[in-house]
DNA sequence: CGTCTATTTGAATGTACTCAAAAGCGGTGG
DNA sequence: CCACCGCTTTTGAGTACATTCAAATAGACG
């Protein structure tokens, strides 16, 4: 159940076993089912996430109804909307469950209490922003500079298992694009080569 | 000297003064001239800089030699290039000076220093990566569903400072296109109204 | 004043969009 | 097992927004 969790810490910094216990015993486990909310347009977002198992997606609707894509979700990421978790603000997205999934949800007094007893936990939850930051950063680039055929070949090389995944139409929602250019993008490429 | 700084941190954190001095006693402070570089491409990104006072860009060029401004950087901004400061890889953008500036520079060790003997840094520096992120998140939204005129207004009504201080053409390229396509909404703009 | 750069304007082009509809696919119930 | 339904993906035709290329005008600086 925490395995994934396990391997992602322990890919960033070196927490002890009993610390590691700590932590798990903080976490609120939840299951999702596939269309189920997460976090609904408007709540508080009142925790991280933590994907064991699944697939999630954040995304926001604009005026005309269309759904944008901000960020999918599988094991081993985190689904939180951070303007409304940092700031105590209704949130602007929706995030729910393209698959059955499995979460680990933390709240922000249990952060506050492994930042005080668990001496690695600050410096991983640091590491994790700056790694969200830099993916972040990387997807700004992309948007600024690529066509929507660069930002699928992108994307494929990028997030080869998501790519399997994801429905057509939530990756085209995703690259910021209709549903009909990546599927006319896709039949472009199949032809080329 | 110092003041931006003490602001821009008593705006995150409570910090003692002589906690406060000892964060000043660990930075360098780096005067910039226009046009010049703080950092450029292919350049070990080894600091944090704090502008105090000026105005700089960060940018990559693109195959075609085409400059995109990732993000500009008034008094009490950072600049880091944070995929070389973190990893420690050889840099993919530049930071140079759009006006005569002045920084504060901390690096590595100084920040593992900090962390250690300023209770309220981690803190800190959590607290400025959530703002980056936040604001990275709001421009990936403004790319994915706002058109080049919205995108254009959103700038105008977030960065007023901004907007009065930068050549048109550098906001074009921070926005995402070009110069002609600025100049077009403008006057359209000033048309309508 | 002359040079260099920034901004504006014009005309033609292209990428991706909208609207509309057909084809494909998967699950459900008769 | 097949027929039907809902949803996804594809295809077609016309359009719009922003681009490219080219050149004129305006502004800044030495």
């Amino acid at each position: 159940m925490f395995e994934v969790l396990r391997s992602h810490i322990l890919k960033r910094v070196k927490m002890p076993e009993e610390e590691f216990n700590l932590v798990t015993s903080l976490m609120i486990p939840k299951k999702l089912r596939k269309r189920q909310y997460l976090l609904q347009e408007g709540d508080l977002c009142k925790w991280l996430a933590f994907v064991s198992k699944g697939c999630l997606r954040h995304y926001s609707v604009d005026d005309s109804g269309i759904e944008h894509i901000e960020r999918f979700g599988i094991e081993g990421w985190w689904m939180v909307d951070i303007e409304s978790f940092q700031s105590h603000k209704p949130s602007a997205g929706n995030i729910d469950a393209l698959e059955d999934s499995e979460l680990l949800l933390i709240d922000n007094d249990s952060m506050t209490r492994l930042s005080v007893s668990v001496p690695t936990w600050d410096r991983f939850y640091t590491a994790v922003l700056e790694d969200e930051f830099k993916a972040a950063r990387a997807r700004i680039s992309d948007l600024m500079t690529a066509s929507a055929e660069e930002r699928y070949l992108h994307f494929v090389e990028t997030y080869p298992d998501l790519f399997q995944r994801v429905p057509l139409h939530q990756i085209a929602s995703y690259l910021a694009m209709t549903p009909q250019s990546l599927s006319r993008i896709r039949k472009e490429l199949a032809a080329r080569k």
